[in-house]
DNA sequence: TATGAATGAGCTTTCATTCAT
DNA sequence: CATGAATGAAAGCTCATTCAT
């Protein structure tokens, strides 16, 4: 096995026991030996392949990122026509949230809590990320009311992070019940329908 | 001016002095002496009013979370008979609740952020705040439903949550961009529409 | 008694207990908790007195340095009128800088050997010290030469160093050999004849 | 080749790497792979032909050692017999020495520096070295009273070791300003001229 | 009641050394 | 014979907490 490919290979076996222990006791609690435990690998080791305590945290949030960003992309948010297609892309891509978080429940608990708990600067990273989902959504907005199908004084900005608000919300909760596919419909069912037609009788 | 009234008085200027401290630094990041500091008086003095570093983090939460729950009490769910009544209702809390954040920024910063980076049993307690808040939009969907202003199949759990996440994404992130009065009006607007007719057009 | 008075009483202590023990043990091999361990304390103690292990090695030098100096700066450079003044003036010189580092082992012990073992930069400041004894030695020698006692083509700058050559190499050895005043004053006798008539029959 | 010799050269190819590599960095501050790196080598492989580090240090102050005694070997110490001859010896072997730690400044570094950083046994070393030098140069200062060019009275043993501390203090600081022949005649003249007729008027 | 000097548990991190490949 | 991945002893340092004054 060539050098860089075990290298590559022990970085992920690390980052994987590592989002495990942080996942289930929290980043401050855990020691860099708790890791090491929960691998069966001698501490030193460890430092054979990451900086330092603060530089796993940001892998494993990197990791958690470009998880979650890889289940939006192939989705192209000029693609709908009409109202129905847009609501096919919302079930679309709010199943593989819920799927996706309900099912890697460690990257899940790093993404939603531990990060904040690590320092300033990841909390930042997080809220970029966050934002990013923000102009993501926009971009569905905005095709929405170039094609007719959405309101044309929509305040797309605004109603962008309402929606992610929603989503969010909706995906930690059936996160923290663990209730995955119960609850999970009940949510893509009630923020489509409040998107698109409200709650007034 | 009795003994326990000094007390009190004690309690709260400390707890002020850490909750500006800990927004600042961050909780992790905050010795008991930083605060000591802040407030002019000996680091040891800090232990005859609280038991150890963990209890400041929850007071200084349990005191933003007071005064948020403060916001909401006094509207009755049951009050509204029609969905303008509704309306009202839903622009005053978000006003409250916008304006409180925007202006309490160090208890915004607790209560978004530093709480996580306590313990799991103070994130908990965070969580169960917001489910309380989930509970309670809930009691306005019943109302509205009742009365049959709302959909009578409205998801109503769900929903409330739904509802919730939006508003927590409003307060935080114009509480991030600091922009106070210019977005809360946006915010408050774009929520009430997509509840009540949602986008489409 | 006063807070600073009381510091830096404590920082004395701290000082004299961590020569003692680095002279002993050697810098590289001492331990805070050794340091701790001598004087009866915490080794967090030693932390509220000094930055860290290197700023301990630094003050222990700094004094050394600053005791060695004592011993020569009362003694004017330019007060001899005779080779006769002046062999005394060596004498005298001599005899404080033996007697200084036969009854100050722990001091002599860092002085000679423990600062090199610090880092570099203790050791340039160490070379520093040393050749601000050259410099001194240097007015003696301007002094001898302007008042004609010395010869008129003497090499001052090389034969200062010269001079300090050999009576650290005695200091030096008979601190070793800790013999005190058995060589110290054959040493004395020999340098100053070297000094002023060589050793040809 | 015979595996022997290999052997050999390796051992001195790594003592040559080491050498250069702890005069650059100092002893505590150079890392196994650090040397490693500068020969090219897994630092795997230093431990098959070193013990450990300690070992290392101690093969290159030999080293420097050896060499240094080399150079004055074979200069026999009963072969002056006027005190001219002597004076020649002086600046032959002067010139030596000078040049010597002149153009190998990584040995003249650790034989300077570097071993009093290693630990007690090796600075021990060191002492008994210098003192070799002592007693070496005691058996000149022997031959010049035999043969009677040298003062009769002379205090041979404390007076070898005081010429030494000049030669040291000269090679030194030639050493440590870099600038080669340029000081090197002005201390060999000076030395000479203290050691055979003082600097009296 | 207020203080801050003292404390040491407990952490992260380094790096000399080993040994399987 | 050469390698470098793995290891864990060992050390420096921080800071929440205690308690004598």
């Amino acid at each position: 096995m060539p050098n860089a490919e075990l290298v590559r290979k022990r970085r992920e076996q690390i980052l994987k026991g590592a989002s495990k222990v942080i996942a289930e006791k929290g980043y401050q609690e855990t020691n860099i030996s708790d890791i090491a435990k929960e691998l069966g690998i001698g501490h030193g080791t460890f430092y054979r392949y990451f900086d330092n305590k603060r530089h796993i945290a940001e892998q494993v949030l990197s990791y958690a990122v470009d998880q979650v960003t890889q289940l939006i992309v192939d989705v192209d948010p000029e693609a709908a026509n009409t109202i129905l297609d847009y609501e096919n892309q919302l079930k679309e891509i709010g199943s593989r949230l819920f799927d996706f978080f309900n099912n890697n429940r460690e990257l899940a608990q790093v993404f939603f809590f531990e990060a904040y708990g690590v320092d300033r600067d990841l909390t930042t990273k997080l809220q970029e990320v966050i934002e990013l989902f923000g102009t993501y959504v926009e971009r569905y907005l905005q095709n929405g009311c170039q094609k007719g199908y959405l309101l044309q004084d929509l305040d797309i900005e605004i109603t962008a992070r309402a929606i992610n608000g929603m989503i969010f919300a909706g995906v930690l909760r059936t996160f923290q019940k663990n209730n995955g596919e119960v609850e999970r419909d009940r949510w893509i069912k009630s923020i489509s329908a409040l998107m698109l037609s409200g709650m007034a009788a």
